[in-house]
DNA sequence: GTATAATTCGACCGTCGAGTCGAAATTAGA
DNA sequence: TCTAATTTCGACTCGACGGTCGAATTATAC
């Protein structure tokens, strides 16, 4: 009878395990560099002994990919969020740069590793190029459902709108990394914006 | 008779080694990352033993600061070449932007590990931070003395000016590093930034 | 309860690479 | 030419870190 429940408990556990490992890897990431954090240390924030990471991760390197790979996963969460409300470019635009930098805000390691990786040479592991491009293709395919007839409206292909909200986002987001002030980006980039996409 | 031209001779050798080391150091970086870098693949690419390189730097970190410092210089180089022959700030700042995408491709080492130090955790050692804030604040000075004039005309301060540029400037650099095609960035940028400033 | 399987652990191993050192080579100066 | 100073070199040291392993613990199944 409670076979079943203690079955679901354990595969919890693990589960939760999993997620505690990709968790203290991100931060540890984040403060010191991909290189410069051991698989020591990693443990030790992580609550485990080395061990058990190996036995999550065949390597180190797995352990790399795991984490970009939930990167991925949430980094084009909720960029969308609210963009379906208004017609104009501009402000679709605008919203995905704040939603980014909310996210920036809420969870900083995040971008801090993603530009880690975006600045290694070959630009990171190539699995995880891949799975970053799927993600992204899934979400243009998601951001033309949702608002390419209104950009088509306003003669926007939806790929070059793509392409230029993503390299003025990446500015941005550089810029909130390497410390500038969130807010005084924010303001910034709805002027730029708006004068931009008219 | 030889005795000063002999002198000044081996001076000159001493140089071009240490520039050899700087150059060395700077490809493999690009190529590896600085961490996955290792001091007897640039002594060999440099020509020159291990040894020799520790005669020059006293680490590898200091060799880090070296080929960073000569980055800075570098980096600030030029890039104003062309914009006072011009009265509009978008006609300004598209130039920027060329001259750092020329840049770029006379010299993508450059900014490859420019992005590697910006995106590092603490964005690279303190030293070296100084330098490029210090080599930033000269080039703003130039900027200001060469086209501050102009910007005021059209109700641009030149701080907030070079802000936005800066900004967008990195988000352009971050796709040229990515592996955008850069005739078609610099023709987007173009036209992004005359719509911004008008 | 007991046998089996799954999971955890950290002491241990081997490698790799930063940095050292002293001997050898080169140059300077007389 | 001879001596002292400068510079070069690569074999060597040594600590750090990725990865292993088997013993210990815990869960599962009956």
């Amino acid at each position: 009878m409670i076979h079943p429940p203690e079955r679901r408990l354990r595969e919890r556990q693990k589960e939760e395990r999993y997620a505690a490992i990709i968790q203290a890897a991100l931060r540890i990431f984040a403060a010191k560099g991909l290189q410069q954090a051991t698989m020591d240390e990693i443990a030790q924030v992580a609550g485990l002994g080395k061990g058990t990471i190996y036995y999550y991760f065949d390597s180190k390197e797995a352990l790399i990919e795991g984490v970009l790979c939930s990167l991925a996963d949430q980094y084009f969460q909720n960029l969308l969020e609210g963009t379906d409300a208004f017609k104009d470019p501009a402000v679709i635009a605008e919203r995905i740069v704040t939603n980014l930098l909310e996210r920036y805000q809420q969870q900083p390691e995040l971008f801090q590793v993603m530009q880690m990786i975006l600045a290694a040479p070959g630009g990171g592991p190539p699995r995880v190029r891949e799975v970053f491009a799927s993600k992204h293709r899934e979400w243009l395919a998601r951001l033309k459902e949702q608002a390419g007839q209104k950009l088509a409206e306003r003669g926007f292909s939806v790929e070059s709108f793509v392409d230029f909200i993503g390299t003025y986002a990446h500015g941005v987001l550089f810029a909130a990394v390497a410390g500038r002030d969130v807010e005084k980006l924010r303001e910034e980039s709805r002027r730029a914006l708006r004068a931009f996409l008219q």
